[in-house]
DNA sequence: CGTGTAAGGAATTCTGACACG
DNA sequence: CGTGTAAGGAATTCTGACACG
């Protein structure tokens, strides 16, 4: 529930704020990159975390990646993320184990 | 340049997330109490900030607070805030003042 | 593949006013 | 004073397509 997170500027204000252009913008969610909450009306949303991520991702295109390694790189990192958060989980249940036994 | 004071939001996005109606923020403008900005074709933008001050605002509202009297105490809030500010730096020059001479 | 653009329509927002009270 | 609403127009966004490459 951070401000950071949460979906609520338009395409508009992102295209400001990244200096991509709209058609990027959608195009990049075509290409399942970012992901983007609609209103009733279906016009999208984006957090700051899709602005910051946007970033990224003109970053790496002009680095020369295409859309798709850009994925691959993005879920590569999260699987790495949530393997990450399984081992503290796991260690968190280590550690209440042996305090209950003490 | 916090992410909370950046005015990115549209009326609409407020208006839900606050569970005010678009007329009652545009007229709380009227009153001085927020001050969004425009984008080049003249809509109005809010921070989450601003979101925040709203529902505030909803809370004196509901205590039977008027306009004005929700405006004169931010007021004076904010001259407190201020107040305070200026102590606080007066009193980081005499900290350096005193370090130089030691 | 990635991006620009023109096209037509729909959703969103704006202002000023009338209404009630 | 504070808020709802209908009105007309303007700004914003949407989709699907054609273009280039």
């Amino acid at each position: 529930m951070d401000y950071k997170e949460k979906k609520v500027i338009t395409i508009g204000v992102v295209s400001e704020l990244t200096g991509l252009s709209e058609r990027q913008i959608r195009y990049y969610e075509d290409r399942k990159l970012i992901f983007p909450e609609r209103s009733k009306g279906g016009t999208r949303k984006y957090s700051f975390e899709d602005v910051e991520s946007l970033v990224e991702i003109a970053n790496h295109r002009e680095d020369g990646l295409q859309t798709y390694e850009i994925r691959r790189m993005k879920e590569k990192q999260e699987r790495y993320n949530e393997a990450k958060l399984r081992e503290k989980m796991l260690r968190g249940q280590i550690n209440a184990h042996f305090n209950i036994r003490k």
